[in-house]
DNA sequence: GCCGTTTTCGGCCCGACTGTTTTCAGTCG
């Protein structure tokens, strides 16, 4: 049983945290968690790079002895630092640590003075009392950390792009009206656009002084005020959702920007480069001494460090530094590059519009094409199309074309991968269709051998042009199914089939990593709605977002294209 | 533990807020 990728960082992560503990050097500590989203964002397993020979100390933030460990936790599952790690701090101290205001230094003094090992040990102390008697804790802390262990989850908690984005945009309105002629902006993972956000960094411009923050406070929305300073806001809405509030001085907004959007990575690989000229960066400017030379725009402060403006959704600290500096970052695909949808469904299976309703809203999006795709069969509960029907809805399809101006329909399936990777529908009616979609809707706990097998032998389908929302996730709800994503990959390329970005915001499958690993294979994908309903046409941008963060220029993405080319280019 | 068109050793991003303090460590982003 191969280890995987999400193991291996975790094994490092959690190391990094019982290292922090111990009080190990903090650069140490730095190089593993480093080194463990490094390898979450590796788009092929480190098995089967170790495998093909690659050099894995080549790889950023893993050097000689990272790799050599990484070698070694392939070959015996294990990971012997992490290990004699746990034996010297046993417990549960990494969920402790999670506790807000519970840091690796207190963890530790938990640990040593009071033999804290567990929530339950901390919660006993708690009680007795006898957490207020160590130094540098007081009734305060002790307080919280009883507050904290009442609650009934301590993990993390991520919201979903499109629901952080209805926040925002009532918490903006709210908002605006006190910042007057300054500037505000949502930054932070928001602004990166990442399919999660874990909260919400608002900068504004004013004085410090400025009482926007005392209006976040007063927002009726706010259910606890984490910290109130200055320049730093920090509430917790009734959602759960945290939103963190910053002030900045009008010169210092692209500083601000920059800092507040991150990501952290990205930030200290900027300030590294700052480091190098002699140069300090902050949230407040670029500085050489005293003296500010950028920092009213984030496009000044990447020129002045010799980069080109790096767009939000590729601060990652996933090689765009570099590509800035050497000029060859690529020209992100954009929502105006779209021209047509292939992937929709109406009343016929389970949407909630008529072909020509649907037809109307795309006209009205500007498309030139507008696939129906609606399901198969097998999928009863959405009243999936039999054979007959299919045959009928094709005539109605060309029916309505003819009333058509300017849209042209495109008659097509999301036909079902049966459990075997045969089709729900006959080869000589999927010849009938301009495109056929073909998904995985049931049997999701299939092995990953056999999950990939289906998969690969709906695509030896010459009909198949689509596979659509290839890993079957639902974000936050489920997860997906076990793939080998780069089998998938290497069979689409060879099958000349396109694999899909669906952008309904559950869904955003593929996600950023595969879509990037897509493209460097040369596979080409389709970045579809989904749309059950005329205004879901809409998710496209959501789509989009997920697309620029996996470096997708419009020549990668098929729906760019005018019909008579795609037309070409999707014959297999 | 990583990394290098000045370096294979000596650096490694930077500031705000809180609570516990009498000047700052720890935490957080």
């Amino acid at each position: 049983m191969p280890v995987h990728n999400a193991e291996i960082a975790a094994m490092f992560d959690q190391t990094a945290e019982l290292l922090e503990i111990e009080g190990a050097n903090p650069f140490r500590v730095r190089a593993y968690r480093k080194a463990a989203r490094t390898i979450e964002a590796l788009p092929k397993s480190l098995t089967s790079l170790l495998a093909a020979g690659e050099d894995l100390s080549k790889l950023p933030g893993i050097g000689k002895d990272l790799a050599a460990k990484i070698a070694g936790i392939l070959a015996s599952g294990k990971f012997e630092v992490l290990q004699s790690l746990k034996r010297e701090l046993p417990g549960e101290l990494g969920d402790i640590a999670a506790i807000p205001g519970l840091g690796p230094k207190r963890v530790k003094i938990l640990y040593d003075r009071l033999h804290i090992r567990t929530l339950e040990d901390l919660r006993r102390a708690a009680r007795a009392g006898r957490i207020r008697e160590l130094k540098g804790f007081g009734e305060k802390s002790e307080q919280r950390i009883l507050v904290a262990l009442g609650k009934p989850i301590l993990t993390e908690k991520r919201f979903k792009l499109s629901v952080a984005e209805a926040e925002a945009e009532a918490l903006i309105k709210y908002v605006k009206p006190f910042v007057g002629r300054g500037q505000i902006a949502v930054a932070g993972s928001y602004r990166r656009r990442r399919e999660t956000v874990g909260d919400l960094d608002i900068v504004v411009t004013g004085r410090k002084t400025s009482t926007i923050s005392d209006r976040l406070v007063d927002y009726e929305n706010v259910s606890e005020v984490v910290a109130h300073g200055p320049a730093r806001t920090t509430v917790i809405l009734r959602s759960g959702l945290q939103v963190d509030l910053r002030v900045v001085p009008a010169q210092s907004y692209g500083s601000g920007l920059m800092y507040f959007t991150g990501s952290k990575a990205h930030n200290i690989a900027l300030r590294g480069l700052a480091n190098d000229r002699g140069w300090k960066l902050n949230e407040y400017g670029l500085f050489d001494g005293k003296r500010r030379i950028a920092g009213a725009s984030e496009a000044e402060i990447y020129k002045k460090l010799g980069l080109a403006y790096v767009p939000p959704e590729l601060r990652e600290d996933r090689g765009e530094v570099a590509r800035a500096r050497a000029r060859q970052l690529p020209h992100l695909v954009q929502l105006g590059d779209i021209r047509g949808d292939l992937h929709a469904h109406t009343t016929w299976s389970d949407g909630t519009a008529t072909i020509a309703e649907m037809a109307a809203a795309a006209k009205e999006r500007g498309y030139e094409y507008l696939a129906i795709t609606d399901h198969s069969k097998h999928v009863t509960i959405a009243h999936g199309l039999d054979s007959a029907r299919l045959a009928r809805q094709i005539d109605e399809i060309e029916r309505v074309n003819e009333t058509l101006d300017g849209l042209t329909l495109l008659k097509g399936s999301e036909v079902d991968i049966l459990a075997d990777g045969r089709l729900d529908f006959p080869d000589r009616l999927l010849s009938r269709l301009d495109v056929v979609v073909a998904s995985v809707h049931y049997k999701f706990d299939l092995s990953r051998e056999a999950q990939t097998e289906r998969i690969v032998r709906a695509m030896d389908n010459p009909h198949v042009t689509i596979i659509g929302h290839p890993t079957g996730r639902l974000i936050g709800a489920r997860e997906p199914y076990e793939v080998d994503m780069e089998r998938l990959i290497a069979a689409a390329k060879k099958r000349n089939c396109c694999l899909e970005i669906n952008a309904e915001p559950d869904r955003l499958d593929l996600n950023d990593i595969h879509a990037q690993a897509a493209k460097g294979a040369g596979v080409k994908l389709a970045i579809s709605t989904d749309a059950h309903a005329t205004h879901a046409l809409a998710y496209m941008r959501f789509g989009i977002d997920q697309a620029r963060r996996g470096w997708l220029e419009a020549d990668d993405v098929i729906n760019t294209r005018s019909l008579a080319k795609l037309k070409k280019s999707i014959k297999r």
